[in-house]
DNA sequence: GAGGTTCTTGTCGGACTGACCATAACCAGG
DNA sequence: CCTGGTTATGGTCAGTCCGACAAGAACCTC
């Protein structure tokens, strides 16, 4: 890299134009949906159309902390902690200006107010992924940003399985049944009280029951313990999802 | 991105001076040990050190085709297939002569003959990973190439687990055995033969018995049937690597 | 044929999982 | 206060998966 070797003849300061951009897909997750923070675009290509936020690297940036940048600048979000890259994007036609490569992060925040529309985009807004990423789209993204939230979407369910993501997704005490939504948002599938509840507490080192609980909404239910989760990042015992099963069908091993 | 809003008087044809490259990791597996593809680089920064092949992205090239093309040029090394990206590396100081965002792939060979070097390269060699990696490194890569390399074989160790991966370091046919080797040379930790076989037939829409068998080395031994894989990648019931017990011990979940 | 090696098949007990139930602790309304 | 509704929490139970291990099969060399 990094040249490797570069061709003779070959003046790095005469290289290709080629433009580096930073993308960033933050998810929240209100009323046991997932949503996603998109911008209005103002300018010529995809003018009007809805897209992630971000913008070009400077000089001395580094990737992430770009990423924080365009989204503070957009959007007045702060997730300069908690960001992760996804990956980069870079077919030549993914931009009609010029040639453009994007890197892609994943930012995941708790639910918060009504986002400012930032100096640079028209306006933001907290939108539920269904309706970009759902077969019926109610809304069709900028450029391949719609393939970027996918994998951005899918990104964060896989790493739900073995890290404490979720925590991020919540404040920071929670209980385990806001903690179970927002396993059931990112994987679009409903999960069992108890055994969910069983998982995540096998993990002492990473979730620690506070002595708090909640007060219950106005249809009642026993109140709910709060728990806080601890410095540990990586899951000791996975919460795993259910099956997901291949469309080729449960596949079980040899007949016993 | 792909600009997101560009900021007025921004001009995307005077953006800031990013260059693009790729570097590629191939690894392979020789006589149970994890290899990786290294050059020597012969020009100026870090000239005289191994790195990983690549090189600066032409401007209407795509990222794959532009690994796929560095990769051949510098090694002679056909992986146009098989190509994964792993992810972008951008740390502003990770190249002295100027900005480079590179973007790492991940390509899987079954082991071949010697390599021929490349046009742009002063020599190509298989080394072990191990050499690299090592708490006691025998090599030191370029640039950020030891950090590249090191997502890589994690990103490789996952991809075992879920997919056929493993099928790519072995050739057309293979025995358990070898695809087992291949295990647990990425894996760094040796697996139970018996019990690995039950894992791996257990996807029998992943590979497919033949009614072939190999001859047996000097060693002797049961001569061990072939084994294809099938065009699924995705396996329906993964091979997971042993515990993998995380530095905090065991941690069982509630005493029973 | 003896001894060694690898491949292959089974077995067994423990750990984990999903489905499900029972109880606890709260609500609102009569 | 009592009843029915709701959520939280804890437990059971049978099926599944897994690691450890044993045993036999099929080959080698000496």
């Amino acid at each position: 890299m990094t040249g490797g070797v570069a061709p003779p003849g070959y003046d790095p300061d005469d290289h290709p134009r080629v433009a580096v951009t930073v993308d960033v897909v933050v998810l929240t997750v209100r009323d046991g949906v997932l949503h996603v923070v998109l911008v209005e675009r103002g300018d010529d290509p995809w003018a009007g159309a809805w897209a992630l936020p971000g913008g070009f690297v400077r000089p001395d940036e580094d990737l992430e902390a770009a990423a924080a940048r365009e989204l503070a600048e957009e959007t007045g979000v702060d997730a300069a902690a908690h960001l992760e890259q996804i990956r980069a994007y870079g077919d030549p036609d993914r931009d009609p200006r010029m040639r453009i490569v994007t890197v892609a992060f994943l930012a995941v925040l708790r639910d918060v107010g009504p986002l400012e529309a930032g100096t640079d985009a028209v306006g933001a807004e907290l939108v539920p992924v269904a309706e970009v990423l759902g077969r019926r789209p109610k809304r069709r993204l900028a450029f391949d940003h719609r393939q970027i939230l996918a994998d951005a979407v899918e990104h964060a369910g896989r790493e739900l399985e073995s890290t404490s993501l979720a925590a991020a997704f919540v404040g920071p005490t929670f209980t385990l049944s806001q903690l179970r939504q927002v396993y059931e948002a990112v994987w679009e599938t409903p999960l069992d009280p108890g055994n969910f509840r069983r998982k995540v507490l096998a993990n002492e080192d990473a979730f620690e029951a506070t002595d708090e609980r909640i007060v219950p909404s106005a249809e009642g239910g026993k109140p709910a313990s709060l728990y806080r989760s601890r410095d540990v990042r990586q899951l000791s015992s996975p919460v795993r999802r259910p099956s997901w099963d291949q469309p080729s069908g449960p596949s079980k091993r040899r007949r016993s």
